[in-house]
DNA sequence: ATTCAAACGGACCGTCGGTCCGCTTCACCT
DNA sequence: AGGTGAAGCGGACCGACGGTCCGTTTGAAT
């Protein structure tokens, strides 16, 4: 890579995701960053390809840290498992917080509303990993989903900054959640009768 | 309301809710929806204000007949709590699913991500209420934010046309997932300690 | 039939993501 | 050091789209 490529590719990364984190997660154009960074508009697509690709490579730098801490815990054997499933919400929760504007904005990416890159689809597998220890028997993959799910971006952004709920009452209820999942009862009501009875009286849907 | 004002009132949401069921989420402009509906774009505009307001508009349109039964079920005192909580549930997730590209639309609309809508909040409130019989002692608007996220159009049409999972299976999930978080066992471990022993490593997010 | 406000429609505008191509600059080679 | 070719640069340009404006049409009340 040639040094003037190389100092360019810093300079948009960091101009990018000062003005996400200054402007929000849609205030800032591809121009305004080119401008920014005091390069061409044609430089940051030569680098990045398009939007989607700039935003993905600012949250791949910012959540390297955290990666990295996902994946010691995948390996620490020592720590019980659901301690290690909760700790993984815990510290994917504090991350996704810390970065509520980028993550947003990855969020927001034309192509797809949910994440389909490669670190959201690893961390997917590796809480599947972890919760599958916990509860063999359950259906881990889409537990994993749901617990995603709350983590989402925009959900977060939602519960803080439009309902007003605390920060840590957020963290509270994320965690006991996560606890309810993990240690659910085997013993099943009978959940399809109740719940058949009532709502195919309209339609019947996803029953192809 | 004038003759003409109504007739094309009428002629574009059918012809919107028809390009959005066929094309998807993003498949249609606001050109498209006057042309195929066959009037004029500034028409479209001085009805529904902007693309936001179509989209809630035919989303209002066609959620009417779950807002009635979302309410009956709140008038329900003969049913069970409980019961009552995995219905409402349920009859949301089937509504959600029969309209999902529409749904989606909705989540999409520029202003914010989440849907900040009458119908959402009405929604919100009546999972609340729901809740709060079941677990007077629990978060019941966090827990009802809970449950809305896994009924969230962009989480369930990943899970079923990304993922691949079944549209019954998802089912079974969420509202196994719903009975859980009701039936939580309220011998809190020590959550407090494992978490914040292993995630407040690095920055200590939230706790302004 | 007259009248006028409500409604219409499409030309028009600004913005934005993305492309293109002539110019510049780096790095390597002699 | 000077030459050389390719990698890189940058901003003019394009098409699409959401939204506005205003001259024209139309419905209905009198």
């Amino acid at each position: 890579m040639r040094k003037d490529a190389a100092r360019n590719h810093a300079a948009i990364l960091a101009t990018a995701a000062r003005l996400i984190a200054e402007r929000g997660p849609d205030g800032f154009s591809m121009d305004d960053v080119a401008t920014a960074a005091g390069v061409g508009k044609g430089t940051v697509f030569r680098r990045f390809g398009d939007r989607d690709g700039l935003v993905r490579a600012v949250v791949d730098e910012t959540s390297r840290a955290w990666r990295a801490q996902s994946e010691a815990l995948l390996a620490a054997d020592d720590v019980p498992a659901t301690e290690r499933v909760i700790t993984f919400v815990a510290t994917l929760f504090d991350h996704v917080m810390a970065a509520l504007p980028l993550v947003t904005a990855l969020e927001r990416v034309s192509t797809r509303s949910i994440a389909c890159d490669e670190n959201s689809d690893l961390t997917h597998r590796r809480l599947v990993a972890l919760i599958t220890r916990v509860r063999p028997g359950g259906d881990a993959e889409f537990l994993a989903h749901a617990l995603l799910a709350q983590l989402r971006a925009d959900v977060l952004g939602h519960l803080v900054h439009q309902c007003g709920l605390s920060v840590p009452r957020v963290r509270a209820g994320v965690l006991s959640l996560a606890w309810d999942v993990l240690s659910r009862d085997p013993r099943r009501v009978d959940l399809d009768r109740v719940v058949t009875s009532t709502s195919t009286r309209s339609g019947t849907p996803g029953d192809d």
